[in-house]
This record gives C-alpha cells, structure tokens and sequence, in this order.
DNA sequence: ATGAAAGCGCTAACAC
DNA sequence: GTGTTAGCGCTTTCAT
C-alpha cells in the first residue's frame, strides 16, 4: 500500500517545465500564460491525474467552491425536493454541496451552521420552518450574521426574521385556499392535524385557515388543532387522536403531506373509508401525493423550485437589505376530499 | 459590511495569554497543557465565537473531517433513505457530508469523484448501481484506485469489481423471491418493467428472477423484459407498452419501487384494476410503499442501514482484501397481487 | 507544560 | 509572459 501522496502542483510544473505560477495559472484559466504554455501544462496535469487540493485552494484566497444546504432531515419528501433544486444548481455552476441534518432541533441547527462556517463554504441554504419564539433561534441568527459579515451569503427557505434572503413558500394563502376547499364541499366538523405550534410553518398555515374559516363566520380557536410531529407517525397519531376526542368531524385537514400520509394509514386501519367516510387533504403535493391510495387533495409548492431559487439568491451579490421571494400555490383536488355524507 | 473577519487562532491565544501552539492544543483537545490554560483556552474561544477554518486545519496536517457521498439522484426514495443512514451516522461521529448527484451518467461521475477528492475528503461512499460493462468504469476506478493509494477510504453500495469495500443488497435472491411469489400465485404471463440492462442491479435482480422461472420450467427468456428509464416516468411507459404489445399479461414486475408506482399510474389511467385484472409488484420497499394505491408487494431492502453500513466501513481501518457485506432481504407481500383471474 | 518555528499546497502580489 | 516569494490559518515537531 503506497501511501504515495497525490502529485502536487510543483510536479506538474516540474514534469512540464514550468514555474508553479505559471502552472497555477494555467491550471485556473487565469490570463497571462501563452496558450503554448497553459496548453502543455494541462496536458501534464491530466496525465498525472492531478486534482488541485480544494483546502490550500481556499486557504490562500481562491473563493469557496462548496456551499452548504440544511434541512430537518433529508428523508422528508418536503426536504428531498429542494435538495434537489440546490443540487442541480451548484452542479451547473460547479459547485460542490455539504448537506446536513437539523432534525428540528435548534441545537443541532447551531452546531451544523458552525459546521458550515468553518469549511467557510460560499453560501449557506437553510431550509425548514424556524420557531415562532425568536428567542430559539437567536444563537443561530448570531452565527448567521457574523458569517455574512465576513463576506458569507445566507439564504433561508420558508422562515423569517433571520436578516438573510429569502425564499417563501406559500403558506398562508395556501392554508386559506385549502380550507375554503373543504368548506366549499360542505364540512363544517373540520380537525387539523398540525405540527409543534413552535414552527412557523405551522403557525402560518393555521392563520390561513383561520381567515377562512372566518369568511365562513366561524372560527379556528372553536375547532380541534390536534398537534403531534410534522411528520408520517405524527399524522398517524393525531388521526387516532381526532377519532378518539373528536368523533363526528368529517374532515381532517393535515398540515403537509406527510402527515396526510399517516392520517390516511390511520383511518385505513380503523375501517374509515375516505373520502366517503372522511375526507383528507394535505399540504406541498410532494412528488407521491398523487400516487397514494386515494389520491391525495393538496395544496402544491413548487418545492425543487424554491431550493434553485434560494442558492440562486445566496449565490447573486448581497442587496442592502435582505431579498424575499414569495413563491405560489396551486390547489391540487383529487379523490380524498368529498363532500360530507349527509 | 463591515467584511471584518473571523477571529483566528492568533486573536484566541493572544486573548488568553498563552501561545497559539497552547491554544491549538488546547481547542482539539490534544495533551500537553494543564487544565487551567485548556480552559481559559476554551472559554476565550466560545467568547470570540472562534471556529477553526476547516481548511487551514486539514491543511496543516489534521484529519479530515468530511466524507462524501455520491448518489444517481436524491430525489429518488431509495437514494433519499441511504442518504439519510449516511447522514446519520455522520453527524454522530462529527463529519461532515459532501453530496453529490451522478445522475447514472459515468462522466458526471468521474467529476463528482473528482471534487471529492479535491476535498480531500476522508472517506467516499458510493451509492447505486454500476454497470456491467467494466469498461465504461474504468476511469472512475482507476481515480478511486489513486484515492486509496494515498490513504482514502471508499465504500460502494449495490456494485462489484471497484476494488473497494463493499455494501452487497440482496438483489439476486431478492428477485428470486418476488417472481417465486409471482408464479406461486398462478401466473404465467408475467412481464418485466425493468430498467437498463447495463446497470448491475437490473442484471443482478433479472438473473434472480431467471432462477425462480427455471425452478419452475420457465425462462426469462421467454417472457417480455421491457427496458425503460429505471424510474417512475420510466415504469409508466413500460406499463403502456407491456399492455399495448403483451396484452395477455397478468403481471407486471417491476425492477424497483419507482418503476411500479409508474405502472401503477399507468394502469390506472387505462382503467386497469390491480390486482383483479394485473398483479403489480416492486423492489425496494421504499417508505411510501405501503401507502399507495393498492399498497404495493415487494421486497424490503434495508436502505437506510445500508447507508449506515457503507459509512462504517468506509471509516474503519482498510483491511487487506476489500470488505464485503451482504445485505438479507423480505418479501412484503401487500395487496397489488392476486391470483390471476381464471 | 509551554513556546518558537517550520511547513501543509496553493494563489496573488510583485518583480523581471 | 514568466518566475519569485510572501502569506492564507492551522498542526506539529523540536527546543526549552
């Protein structure tokens, strides 16, 4: 076993004759080689299999060629689709992507984000609700600030209040057209299966069902918030939970699919026919929705879409003040929501 | 913008009062100096809010502290679940992870291998299959050879002959099972929606099922093995056409989970109840598995823990002959298979 | 136990 | 156009 080390730059300039300036130079496609020059050390350079070490790069000053991407968890389909925007993204501009695992906990988040800073990646992406209590995140907020101060770029996805670019799902007017749709088909016993209260993403969603249940003269504070994890298990609970407390409703309004998901897990195995028995709709018509068993009713958030636009925002020069990027929202109506039985 | 930047080990030792060398120490935790100091040390630092520049560090000699992981594409679930066994069991040993899409495209490829080992990262796992033309990987093999050779560490999960170590799924006497199951219930016009036959896992699983048909005085040979992209648009188009140019079938095996919720879709959408009028089954057992409509049939590999698995082995000490681990398999059987109708 | 100093491999001034 | 050289921020001998 060689242990051989990778060959360095002043071997390639060695082996083509050249001073490693120049090697650099050519290397990096910076002007002032002759084309002679840059072309016979290029040609040295692959043939040596030479890849130039990313870490002495940076280190003298070259710019970062990484940024960093974080979510709650990278198994959530939410998740999954932006990451996938931010991937294509850095691909095409050459980039490389560090991803990491928040699990929603701010602690975690902290130590991810330092992660990040101290590979002194070019852009950080985060994406996932943030807390509604501001002080939660204000050690992360810190971080992020003095990150950007020393010339990093941050672009968050779908929270507020963190002094960076922006991108904003739809949540509002989506929770609004999402509950007007299952008013609209008659229900008026009406539960929804949310997440921790503590996310904004949660809150936002439940202040757009409010305003239209309030068109409808009545109200969110007089209907059952039924809250477990945003997530597949959580849905599941808190279906089992609204059959139990909250018998007669005839509609269950989950908060995103995944937990639409578990809601629909949970009334299959109670015997509850949907959407004859019960109707279900959820939230961000992550790539499966369609696909489930019945086809899911959900409100669509162009999810790859926002992860492309949020590395775009973080990778364009820093405006004065922070730039938001409002996305839409379609109303997706399948097989799971029907009007109530009479 | 005050562009003012990050404080250095420089401004911690010089705030405490003692050497950078103490200061170095004392941060990673090394011995050689006495509590006192290390903890004066350790407060300063926290107070400055200093992170050590990753670069520098691995630089100068450190370990480091990141991994990479390559996988076709994160959008597909079973990428998605081996990822999340990755990230796993990074954030538990403190790692960062570098992740990259090849999109089953060798070139793209070879450059995501490329910049990891420019990152010099510790360790590279790659994720999904192969192909079976050696040739094709040959570049990529002899770079990951050179990556070894200087001391880094590669683990690939799902194919061979890469020279390192490796996470083997159950594919062969996974497809085995699944077609067992297919005949056991009576069918004999049964099609294939498999993907390319130049990737691994298509041959692998295809050879599986020709042992089952044999065992049964069939061959695979005799029945119609229909090649489309190996994802869900893919299964959608090898669904119409199985039906279009193989009328008579009365099931359909899907190569993985993303082709069968293709061919669900597509028979749907042609009016074609499953499992009364056609059998579906699938690969994998992907989390949404269960959920679709009907809930599919198929064989469970333990995604996630292969990802924990390649992980692991990558970060243990290399051993003379590559490692190899194979993974077991089970045969989910749910409700998109029947007997086929008399 | 502590500190001084020599690099790690590269880029970017700066000379020529 | 080309080469020389001074760092980038850290770890690690090697003295003390």
């Amino acid at each position: 076993m060689a242990q051989r080390s990778r060959p360095r730059l002043v071997d390639v300039a060695q082996a083509a004759g050249v001073s490693i300036a120049a090697a650099s130079r050519a290397l990096s496609g910076a002007a002032g080689v002759s084309d002679a020059i840059a072309g016979r050390v290029r040609e040295v350079a692959a043939e040596l299999g030479y890849v130039a070490d990313v870490h002495a790069r940076t280190l003298a000053g070259g710019t970062s060629t990484s940024v960093g991407l974080l979510v709650h968890e990278i198994g959530d389909p939410y998740f999954t689709e932006i990451a996938s925007g931010v991937l294509r993204v850095a691909a095409q501009r050459g980039l490389t992507v560090q991803i990491g695992h928040t699990g929603r906990d701010p602690d975690s988040e902290l130590a991810q984000v330092r992660a990040l800073v101290a590979n002194r990646v070019r852009a950080i992406v985060i994406s996932g609700s943030g807390f509604v209590d501001a002080r939660v995140q204000a050690p992360v907020k810190r971080e992020l600030q003095a990150f950007q101060d020393a010339g990093g770029r941050v672009a968050v996805i779908g929270r507020h209040h963190l002094g960076a670019d922006a991108v904003l799902p739809d949540n509002l007017a989506g929770g609004r057209s999402i509950t007007e749709h299952v008013l609209s088909l008659g229900h008026r016993r009406i539960a929804f299966a949310a997440g921790p209260a503590a996310l904004t993403t949660v809150a936002d969603r439940l202040a757009g069902a409010d305003q239209a249940l309030r068109a409808a003269g009545m109200r969110l504070a007089d209907l059952p918030v039924v809250e477990e994890a945003f997530t597949r298990d959580g849905g599941t609970r808190a279906a089992l939970r609204i059959l139990d407390e909250h018998p007669r409703t005839t509609a269950v309004v989950a908060l995103n699919d995944d937990m639409a998901i578990g809601v629909l897990a949970a009334l299959r195995s109670q015997g509850v026919v949907v959407p004859q028995q019960m109707s279900v709709a959820g939230f961000d018509d992550v790539a499966v929705a369609e696909h489930l068993s019945p086809a899911l009713t959900t409100v669509r958030l162009p999810m790859a879409g926002m992860g492309e636009q949020a590395l775009l925002l973080a990778l364009k020069e820093p405006s004065a003040r922070p730039r938001r990027r409002s996305t839409d929202h379609h109303l997706v109506v399948r097989e799971s929501t029907a009007p109530p039985r009479p």
